[in-house]
DNA sequence: TATGAAATACATGTCGGACGATCTTGGTGA
DNA sequence: TCACCAAGATCGTCCGACATGTATTTCATA
């Protein structure tokens, strides 16, 4: 009698990783809002120790926090998180740019890049928040399988990217148009296979993002 | 009646991670070692739910992987795996030279740097492989809390350096007086709060490293 | 003797219940 | 008003059970 569990390809605890992760995006969750275990094993019908598991990989990937005896809180980035954060993603993304480029020329890579990055500049895409967002996470997954530093993918996901994104997408960062022109400028660069620029195109886009960000005001940000 | 757990400041989930780490560096579990739940429970005398999420804490920092329905394992890095550790680190430990050298006026910055740094060069501290390990992760952990970027600092511990040096313990892998003279430089450019030197010394300690990892026989690799 | 399939052993994945520890909150008395 | 204590909320941990999947051994058969 299997009254017990319809395992999922990823387990228990992957759907509820999966589920607080794109409950994120959607808006079920906010930043700052409190993630009862009894709660959550309600929701998502698992066990507790699944529930655990999940919250305890979603705090390695520094999305949620825990705090000893007192329920798991999904994160609100204060100015100096998000300052910081975005330091390192600049490094991190120029290091993933241009191993992409110099890989470009490897097996499906170049085939890849454009296909996600067309992806990417499909009109109807750019004025879908969620399909957006997908689409440019896509690409950034690809710039990193392309430049096939394992190490390196192993840890990108746990740089709050996500976090970034969902707590700032009420406010109008950056204009539209530049941040399209910052991506096409990385893509050029990584086709072109010219590693040093496309390292600093990487790196551009994110300190533009990093600046218009600074320039919100406090209510964008916590404590 | 307590005879249930006495709680240590990090509970039994930490009780076994430090228990599996410091068991790596004194030789206890090798790479490649089989990580069976059960005998972890009897070792360490916790529950099997401490356990497991100390060992999903392990594989989550990529020291152990995980196989469904297989037993948890020791990583054991290939060539590939190495090459890729060691080219992100590279930009990794050059970021944190970087930001040590920058803020190296504020606070009591300059002192920590230079105490653990002594404790490092401290002759006797050298011929103990456990000391020296200790003293070198200290400092790098010292580097990269005076940098201050705290999203740094959680990634970094997620960068199996840990395993590194136990892969290649039994190798005499760089010369020791070069190594010494390594730090050495990324010490004083860091002191002198010069963010470029700094970062170039450190890469340059980095790829020398790798270098001479690349030299090593295939037996010291995994697949 | 060689071989392939079934039976078995082993170990993990997940659930549910239980209980102590600790933080928060709200009421109570000085 | 404020220190203090009781109650409630939640987490940390343990235990036992069973399903599920992998590895190994056994054994009938060619």
């Amino acid at each position: 009698m299997t009254k017990h569990q319809a395992v999922q390809a990823d387990g228990s605890p992957g759907v509820v990783y999966r589920g607080i992760v794109d409950g994120l995006y959607r808006g079920r969750y906010v930043p700052g809002q409190r993630l009862v275990e009894a709660d959550l094993t309600r929701d998502f019908e698992v066990g507790r120790g699944s529930v655990r598991e999940a919250l305890s990989r979603l705090a390695a990937e520094g999305l949620v926090t825990m705090n000893l005896h007192r329920s798991a809180v999904i994160r609100q980035l204060s100015r100096t998180e998000v300052r910081d954060l975005v330091a390192l993603l600049e490094v991190l993304n120029g290091f993933a740019a241009r191993l992409a480029a110099e890989r470009i020329d490897e097996g499906a890579n170049r085939k890849q890049i454009e296909d996600t990055f067309s992806v990417l500049m499909d009109g109807e895409v750019q004025r879908d928040f969620l399909r957006f967002a997908r689409a440019r996470n896509t690409f950034y997954r690809t710039m990193v399988a392309v430049g096939a530093n394992h190490e390196l993918a192993r840890i990108m996901p746990r740089t709050n990217v996500d976090l970034l994104r969902v707590q700032f997408r009420a406010y109008q960062t950056v204009d539209e148009s530049a941040r399209i022109e910052d991506y096409r400028a990385i893509h050029d660069a990584i086709v072109e296979g010219a590693g040093r620029k496309a390292e600093t195109a990487a790196k551009a886009h994110i300190r533009r993002f990093g600046d218009s960000i600074e320039k919100l005001p406090d209510a964008a940000f916590s404590g």
